[in-house]
DNA sequence: ATGAAAGCGCTAACAG
DNA sequence: CTGTTAGCGCTTTCAT
């Protein structure tokens, strides 16, 4: 018999018995101490004290219907961007009482279970990366009216669900007016993301946006796929200046694509161009010269995304799409001199 | 209302009653299907299926007393040890089928006593960064047998309970002869950690042993505090070369402060003298050279910590403390050809 | 192999 | 303000 098993913890009545008073008692004042005579509140509390009392959650949450925790479901636990987001999500769920729950589904590809390690059985809600897990479970979720955010990222068809994203678009039209503005880029070439993926389509379109405002031509031929990798982005745009492609400043579509970018240049001797990145990547702000790029608000991502899972909890409405800011931070690599 | 009291899933009696069966022999599919008759479990499974019966854990945890969720508490949710060390435990814990659930302490400082986010009370064990948490409630779990697993890092007076730590020593002395026997250094200054800290401590006396066992006399002036830091050992490093220490090498604690004492190097023009680390950051294979290094087995010290809770969990001993062996990894700065 | 029934520790009416 | 008393949904004897 596991050890687990064996202790044995005071509960709500012995600390009832040992204050003289019922277990409602007891329960009130874990719920609401105010509620109580002061007296009685304070011989509670000295009980409790006394016996070491911790109210199992076990029996709250069976007894309230309810866990008190979230759960992030996602599939790797890597990379630049998990930390800061699981970050601010163990903030905010701390600040508003909730625990964290983590599963990667990397490995339950083919753990047909009926127990899925995160799901309505263990948790309030759930917080989720579209693509780590099969659309089937979100939709009968859903249709369970179980309370899910999205964290946008990859594309996916997905259910109507209320989700998180950044201003990729408007952010990356931002980097390409700054490129033409201020540096008075008129070909700027433009690594693009994969295919499938969210954040890569709208920076992509920011970039066009930002071509249309400054009234520039859309020359496809600019256009190169960086895949969001540095090997990937070194390569084509190797290929790009051996052949003689046309360009007067670079902007990539993610910072590992830049650092590619920016290699290539070097290796060309074209260390002036102009070259903006995206993320604010920490090898970025290592690489001589510092990447200019958009820093994005990944901490606030993973906290907003539980704050309005909190409040889908609490009855309220929230959004169905939410964008958050980026930040620019256009110094270094784009030639604009480091503050 | 909360919305997540609203919904209504079906409980073991639904699947009971449209089952015709009774609510033990629903359990008892739950916890071995085999032990029903085959007709009965094929019908129980098809209900099941037809009615999305999912069991609800709290039920599960109150009446069997536990909760099959490990606790991760740690200070920082944050640095390049952190996110391996995750990876490793919920690997592990996914395995053995466990939930983890995850709280940082820098926030509760003063949150109200009871009630922690992570305790006895949700779970069935503790995964503990030490120093992340007051020993008082390590004492007190200690006492009430509650299982625990330290991971060894900072330094600090603990119960003794299970941990689990790295092969810190024997890699710093390996390290160490590497420099003396391969690259004929005799004069190897070593840039300590910060005093309060175990595996700076660890990997001093590694240092020292090495020079023993190389018959090289100890002397204390070629030992300077980097505090596991770039900045501090850049800083230190250029002192002492400036002040004409004499040194024909750079032992590191850690890969931080020998990136540090690289760029010092770099600086004085000595970029010949061989340098290794200890950690293998990501950052030092990105340095040119590529950082000389000891590989520190993070992931797999979250996957045998989690190991280990399991174990306990299950009644069986397990050692007061493991180690885990590192992977040299001495190439580059160190002066030997990459692979 | 299956059923009946007694909890697990807490919350939430309902009384008083 | 406080006590009484049903449950919450499952596990686990003890019978059969």
């Amino acid at each position: 018999m596991p050890a687990s098993q064996q202790r044995k913890t005071p509960t709500i009545r012995d600390v009832a018995r040992e204050a003289g008073v019922s277990v409602a008692t007891i329960s009130r004042f874990l719920n609401n101490p105010a509620i109580l005579q002061a007296e009685t509140a304070r011989r509670v509390e000295a009980v409790m004290e006394e016996l070491e009392y911790i109210p199992k959650l076990a029996a709250r949450n069976l007894s309230s219907r309810n866990t008190r925790t979230l759960g992030l479901i996602t599939e790797y636990l890597d990379g630049e961007f998990f930390l800061p987001l699981l970050t601010g999500m163990e903030s905010a769920a701390f600040e508003h009482n909730y625990s964290l729950l983590i599963s990667s589904t990397r490995h339950w590809k083919e753990s047909r279970q009926r127990m899925l390690p995160l799901g309505p059985h263990n948790c309030d809600g759930l917080l989720v990366f579209p693509g780590s897990l099969p659309a089937e479970y979100l939709e009968r979720w859903q249709r369970q009216e179980f309370p899910m955010i999205l964290i946008q990222h990859m594309l996916a068809e997905l259910p109507a669900l209320p989700r998180i994203t950044i201003e990729n678009r408007q952010s990356s039209r931002d980097a390409t007016l700054h490129l033409v503005q201020v540096h008075g880029c008129r070909r700027i070439l433009y690594l693009a993301g994969p295919e499938g993926h969210h954040d890569a389509r709208q920076r992509l379109a920011g970039y066009q946006d930002g071509l249309a405002a400054a009234g520039l031509p859309a020359d496809s031929q600019l256009i190169l796929s960086g895949q969001f990798n540095e090997e990937s982005a070194f390569a084509v745009c190797r290929q790009a200046i051996q052949q003689g492609l046309q360009f007067d400043a670079i902007l990539a579509g993610d910072d590992d694509s830049a650092l590619g970018a920016l290699e290539s240049l070097r290796a060309a001797g074209l260390e002036a161009v102009p070259l903006i990145g995206f993320d604010g990547i920490l090898l970025g702000q290592r690489s001589r010269p510092p990447l200019a790029t958009v820093l994005a608000p990944t901490e606030e991502v993973g906290e907003l995304a539980v704050q309005h899972l909190v409040g889908i909890l609490e009855g309220k409405q929230v959004p169905l799409e939410s964008q958050l800011p980026c930040t620019p931070h256009f110094f270094g690599s784009c030639g604009c001199p480091l503050p």
